[in-house]
DNA sequence: TATTGATCATAT
DNA sequence: ATATGATCAATA
């Protein structure tokens, strides 16, 4: 089958999900539902990749031959509630990294979106599915992100680690990743040595996800309304 | 209340 | 110790 021909598939089985809550599905992989959400983060991200057969395999660049797993948290209006995560990053590799070369465009070049209710009262195992969509960037969406990660990696080159922070970017930011604020992790620095640098990671914010579920909303109106 | 900075779990 | 799965919670 090609390449083409899976990720059809999987977007169809991706899509039967729609409507199941976190329950069932948990309870049909014999997963146990955590106690506590607060305690879960990565708990519905885990339980799909389980449902939709993502085997654990280093050295791969997306979840699938194809496209990246992504689930997103929903709110009571219909909007991403978080962020989303996209892939580690040490700050100088932003500089020695070309946009084209980066890890993050490898991610983000198709991804498959599994939107999940996700309201804070809502328990875990009443939380269902959404629609199942995929993205596939578009140059227009490419140039938004590109210069996002340019103007990150001027910051860098000019040295300016230290006034670095989230509220750089349009669609994709940069934010603290690891287990703690007291983390340092070794880095090799522009011109000085090897410097120890707090472990960060791109995200993606959420109004631009906002705004791939609106369009994937429009597309799914298009089709079935057609004159 | 939206966003930034911090944090939690699991696996390698 | 690093990478992936994210969401929490303090702050602006």
């Amino acid at each position: 089958m090609t390449f083409e021909g899976q990720e059809q598939a999987l977007l169809q089985l991706a899509r039967g999900l729609a409507g199941r809550t976190l329950g069932e599905l948990a309870r049909e992989l014999s997963l146990p539902l955590p106690a506590s959400p607060a305690r879960a983060k990565g708990f519905a991200g885990r339980l799909l990749e389980r449902a939709l057969g993502v085997s654990e395999c280093p050295q791969r660049a997306t979840d699938f031959p194809t496209c990246e797993l992504k689930t997103l948290p929903i709110d009571a209006r219909g909007r991403p509630r978080e962020s989303t995560f996209v892939c580690h990053v040490l700050l100088p590799q932003l500089v020695e990294v070309e946009w084209e070369q980066s890890r993050a465009r490898a991610k983000l070049a198709r991804v498959l979106f599994l939107p999940i209710e996700a309201n804070r009262a809502l328990p875990f195992a009443e939380r269902r599915i959404g629609c199942a969509f995929l993205w596939v960037m578009s140059p227009a969406q490419e140039t938004t992100l590109r210069d996002d990660y340019l103007r990150l990696s001027d910051r860098v080159a000019a040295g300016q680690l230290e006034s670095f922070d989230a509220r750089l970017g349009v669609a994709l930011q940069v934010r603290p990743k690891a287990a703690h604020a007291g983390v340092r992790v070794r880095a090799y620095g522009l011109d000085d040595g090897p410097v120890a640098v707090l472990p960060r990671a791109f995200y993606l914010r959420a109004s631009f996800t906002a705004e791939l579920v609106r369009d994937a909303l429009d597309a799914s109106a298009g089709s079935t309304t057609a004159p």
